[in-house]
DNA sequence: TTGGTAATGGAAACCATTATCAATAAGGAG
DNA sequence: CTCCTTATTGATAATGGTTTCCATTACCAA
């Protein structure tokens, strides 16, 4: 189900226009990329698939284009600790994919969960109004993370 | 007040000899230069401190020595990301010294806390039983921290 | 004291990410 | 459609935190 997300290149090109960037053959080739999979890629993983349809495009482009795209709230960069950024496209246009990630630290596999997510933004509303007033701390992100060793690793050695 | 925290040299000793480490003079100073400050240190900045007083310690045996503290359980270690780790001696023998951190995403600054903690920990008990039973995953540790802007960035521009 | 091994440190290697800069191409105006 | 402005691109070099290498040194039990 290609964009199924409600975005796709029209909404994609609009969207650029709208801040004043222009869409073009690598920007789109990226988006794509990221729109077609559900893994955590990184620069070089989109490099590598982008590569295959389009040889022209260089990685320094793909890392533009990210950081661009995180800066425009498209993308969500992360670092689950391999030296590596992960980048993922932002489903949805609210919350409605708001989801946290359990890290292998033995394999590095990652799984996306989105339990608790109730509980868990009831407490986070209530400690970032506390500390937004305690320490005058305007919250604007937040970033929770479970390490541990998935289930093909706790049995090993 | 100096190793207030109930641990110090001859702890340290007795805890290196018991996973058959030695102590010697880098990682003691290394161990002090932690003890002594609250703030975030990066490896240069221990490296940076060791070196006042112990001219031939070198950066190699901080980094390597930083990374034997973190697998002792005795050190944390951190990305703020502003692409260098952060490293924060662990207080106390339990979670007594259990805290998360506001990150400034302007300038940089760390703010600890310690907040909410009893909620959080309730949520955190609950989710990771649940989680670990949905995806048969062991979870070890985690991670939260909140990101926006404080006190002094917040107001300009 | 001695032998075996852990630990060290300087230099070089690593590697993800960024900066440089001339060449290219998107998209509005005409 | 064509031109023109300027954002965008991509090959290469540079950056910078962290690791690896390896010969030397320090620790400690016997």
């Amino acid at each position: 189900m290609p964009h199924g997300n409600g975005m796709g290149p029209r909404w994609w090109h609009r969207r650029f226009r709208g801040c004043g960037y222009r869409m073009t053959v690598p920007r789109q080739a990226i988006l794509d990329v990221l729109s077609k999979t559900s893994r955590h890629l990184s620069a070089e993983d989109v490099f590598m698939a982008v590569h295959k349809v389009y040889h022209h495009v260089g990685l320094t482009t793909v890392y533009r284009t990210l950081e661009l795209l995180v800066q425009m709230g498209l993308v969500s960069k992360f670092d689950f600790g391999d030296g590596r950024a992960r980048y993922e496209l932002l489903e949805g246009s609210k919350d409605s994919g708001h989801h946290h990630h359990l890290i292998c630290t033995k394999c590095g596999r990652i799984i996306d969960y989105t339990d608790f997510i109730d509980e868990e933004i009831k407490l986070l509303k209530e400690t970032e109004k506390g500390l937004s007033k305690k320490y005058k701390f305007k919250i604007t992100n937040h970033l929770i993370q479970f390490y541990g060793l998935c289930d093909k690793c706790k049995d090993k050695r």
